[in-house]
RNA sequence: GGUACCAUGGCCGAGAGGUUAGGCAUCGGUCUGCAAAACCGCGUACAUCGGUUCGAAUCCGGUUGGUACCUCCA
């Protein structure tokens, strides 16, 4: 059995994965700014980071998984105007800052709960946790690496770079960084511009305010996570992750304060998920094509011809490795949702498939073939969690479980054991590990009950070779969406689309 | 401007010095009353120009094109 291999961000390499506490694992993803509605770019890192989740939990570890809710609302940093994300929207949309969160958080969570991603352990707001954040800048400028400015606290740098690799993770050397940030306007307070504000004083317009020691105001952007991640996770925890525009400033200003004010780099493999373009362009606010996830579950939207299921999302998103940026096209996600509908279709196949009670595999070759398959979904999720190559192992065998089942392939061509392990196999990573679920609705019974009084009239009628009753059964079913298929055996079934 | 990364068959998308990626679409066949579904068969693709090598899509360099970060961002 090969070992877990992890991608880490910081040394740019793949590397075994070892937790520093045997059995468990520490997790932290960067959660969403809930001053508005989530995005399809907002999909991506949750389910990807859900997906290691679930592989780290089905490898046996027990994952303690933390994502937080930014909830504080951050500023323009750099001189710009200091303005609450939050509070801004808020004036505009005449709410209270806690109801617009609240608004936004609920969202989310519904959307997180159709993609079908399991719930973190420990979901904590930046507003929760004001005064971990006072004393963690507390520490920093104990230790001489920060200073007060006008009742806001920044972080230096370049005093930090002096001792620590600044930069690293984000692969930038601060030299550069001084001569190429740009100039920015309004006064600035900084005693050099890739200073970053870990404490901002409020300006009287500014709603969301807290008292410190340095007067009313908030936190800096960065600073929350820090703060979160060394309370539930310990000041070194496992992974980190997020997604890749993250890296810089965020996760690189993230290290330098938890290194100072714990004396220790706080992660040990960081994990940088890739972004969703759309027309090979970013999707982000600021590009102004962001298809929200409500946009994306009805179809309203100028750039969808259809609405799409969120496992047909989900599953596309996973049929991409995590850090390939994944385009987004209506012809794509067509792909996919007929390719998860015969991926699904199989494995509900091979759940009825009985035991053979082969001892051994009429046709050897074959039944190597699933059991090197079976193998290889093992082997690539542990490499970095490859998968796009698991979704192709397991569309590699799904022929094998439709031969068998419609007999172009004798039953005992391969051994019960391996139909064991290929069973076992396909409800681990398509439900346990990926996360898959089936496209049709839950079945009423009732819908079932009518489906076969129909099959059984269709069936009379093609008894009595009356094809044009036959057919315009089978027709106007598919017509809404009933798809009826005729067995080799004789029987009927059917699937909802 | 600075720093990275990427360019794969009609489309999407893995891989990474010599061995099939996979999906979707198309085409042919089997099955079928006809279909659908399923199964079988078919693609010798890796931007371009050089170089290294017995051998490169995979390594090195140049070119072109694209993207990301440097500013809120998943």
């Amino acid at each position: 059995m090969s070992a877990l291999l992890i991608y880490n961000s910081y040394t740019r390499q793949k590397e075994a994965f070892t937790p520093i506490t045997p059995g468990h694992v520490g997790l932290y993803v960067c959660g969403p700014t809930v001053s508005g509605e989530s995005h399809l770019g907002h999909a991506r890192p949750y389910i990807t980071f859900d997906v290691v989740n679930r592989y780290l939990q089905y490898l046996g570890y027990k994952v303690r998984y933390v994502r937080n809710i930014t909830d504080a609302g951050h500023f323009e940093e750099e001189g710009r105007e200091a303005e609450d994300k939050v509070a801004k929207k808020a004036i505009l949309e005449m709410l209270e800052p806690m109801e617009l969160v609240h608004k936004y958080t609920s969202l989310f969570h519904w959307g997180m709960r159709r993609f079908n991603t399991l719930e973190p352990s420990i979901e904590p707001t930046a507003t929760g946790h004001i005064i971990e954040q006072i004393e963690m800048i507390k520490k920093i400028i104990a230790a001489g690496y920060a200073y007060e400015v006008n009742g806001s606290v920044y972080f230096d740098v370049k005093k930090y770079n002096d001792h620590y690799p600044y930069g690293k993770l984000s692969g930038r050397i601060l030299e550069d960084l001084l001569e190429t940030s740009r100039d920015l306007d309004g006064q600035d307070e900084k005693r050099e511009k890739v200073d970053f504000a870990l404490w901002k004083s409020a300006p009287p317009e500014h709603i969301m305010r807290w008292p410190s020691p340095w007067g009313e105001g908030f936190p800096g952007w960065h600073i929350e996570c820090s703060a979160m991640s060394s309370k539930y996770l310990g000041k070194q925890f496992d992974i980190h992750g997020g997604g890749m525009d993250l890296q810089f400033p965020h996760h690189e200003s993230e290290i330098a304060q938890s290194t100072i004010a714990h004396g220790c780099t706080p992660v040990n493999y960081w994990m940088h998920n890739n972004m969703i373009t759309i027309n090979g362009r970013k999707m982000g606010k600021s590009y102004n094509n962001v298809i929200k996830l409500t946009e994306l579950f009805s179809g309203d939207h100028e750039l969808l011809e259809q609405a799409y299921h969120p496992m047909v999302i989900r599953f596309y998103i996973l049929t991409t490795h995590y850090r390939s940026t994944l385009d987004f096209s209506n012809e794509a996600l067509q792909a996919a949702k007929k390719a998860l509908k015969r991926l699904w279709d199989a494995y509900e196949v091979l759940q009825k498939l009985e035991d053979n009670g082969a001892a051994t595999a009429s046709y050897p070759e074959l039944d190597k073939k699933v059991r090197d398959f079976c193998a290889a979904c093992h082997t690539d999720m542990n490499d970095d969690f490859n998968t796009a190559k698991v979704i192709a192992n397991l569309f590699e065998l799904a022929p094998v479980i439709n031969s068998i089942r419609q007999g172009q392939v004798p039953a005992g061509a391969i051994s019960s054991d391996t139909l064991a392990t290929l069973k076992t196999t396909f409800h681990s990573f398509m439900e346990t590990i990926l996360g898959l679920q089936p496209l049709k609705q839950e079945d009423t019974g009732k819908l079932d009950g009518v489906l076969q009084l129909v099959i059984a009239m269709r069936k009379d009628a093609r008894t009595r070779k009356d094809y044009a009753t036959s057919d315009k059964i089978r027709d106007t079913l598919g017509a809404i969406g009933i798809q009826l298929k005729d067995e080799k055996d004789g029987s009927v079934s059917y699937s909802l689309s």
